[in-house]
DNA sequence: TATATATAGTTATCATGATAACTAAAGGAG
DNA sequence: CTCCTTTAGTTATCATGATAACTATATATA
């Protein structure tokens, strides 16, 4: 199909465009698996990354909410909603900021720490048989 | 971050995983990016996708609505939505199948070939140009 | 210090993907 | 031919991304 239009527009190189087509594809795929994956543990691609996130954060063990919408590169209205998802599943507490009383601390619970051992080496396994 | 967990799972190649991870955010970046040059004319990137469904099927100009399902891979309800959307802005035409009276004939409008033409050259200019 | 501005987070709303359940028509078995 | 099953499409509902507008608090300026 990239062929037939290729044609008519000669600055275009077709591999160069299904390289980019199957870039894609093949990302959407492979994120496609992961919440497969991610949904078999009542998880999501974002909740899973949010526990791995608070339980990397080298010298703390809490996050702000904007600090993890910016690392992740989300919305902050997505990740209030997904915040409550996680506190109502029990895997993250939730507690007022100390200095600042607009913010929250956000922390894994016991519950939360044990969730991401149980995902973490199926995730691996995953990305590791992607490539 | 990686190599922390990896050192924790020695089955795993950070390399691996890490190209991966590289693979997800570079495609989802590249899709990022044409939503963003398809919304500039009013298209997503499933409404475009059926425009050139459509427009580049060998012999015939119409489309059952679970051709267009099956060769997107995306589901039908999404299809009949997005079908609407088209439809309401012109683009496409949906006439009662010929043979069989529970299916839809959908073809593109003079419109919907005009705004294809418009759209394509950005298109390829964005794949070409991201590899 | 009082007021204006900026920031943290939430709520409301929309877009776009999915699945489940429904309607209508086609096809097949008795 | 009638009834049962399958198929095409739609509707209803949910999940998850976004942006806009709101509340509450912090900070900066007059």
């Amino acid at each position: 199909m990239v062929e037939g239009y290729a044609d008519r527009f000669d600055s275009v190189d077709p591999a160069r465009v299904l390289g980019a087509l199957s870039l894609m594809r093949t990302g959407s795929l492979l994120i496609r698996k992961l919440e497969a994956y991610f949904a078999s543990y009542d998880l999501s691609q974002l909740r899973f990354l949010i526990l791995i996130l608070i339980d990397r954060e080298p010298d703390r063990t809490t996050l702000a909410v904007s600090e993890i919408a910016g690392r992740l590169d989300v919305s902050r209205p997505v990740v209030t909603r997904t915040l409550q998802t996680l506190r109502e599943a029990g895997l993250i507490a939730i507690a007022a900021g100390e200095d600042d009383a607009r913010s929250r601390e956000v922390s894994l619970t016991r519950s939360g720490e044990s969730k991401l051992a149980e995902v973490l080496p199926g995730y691996f396994s995953i990305l590791h048989g992607a490539m």
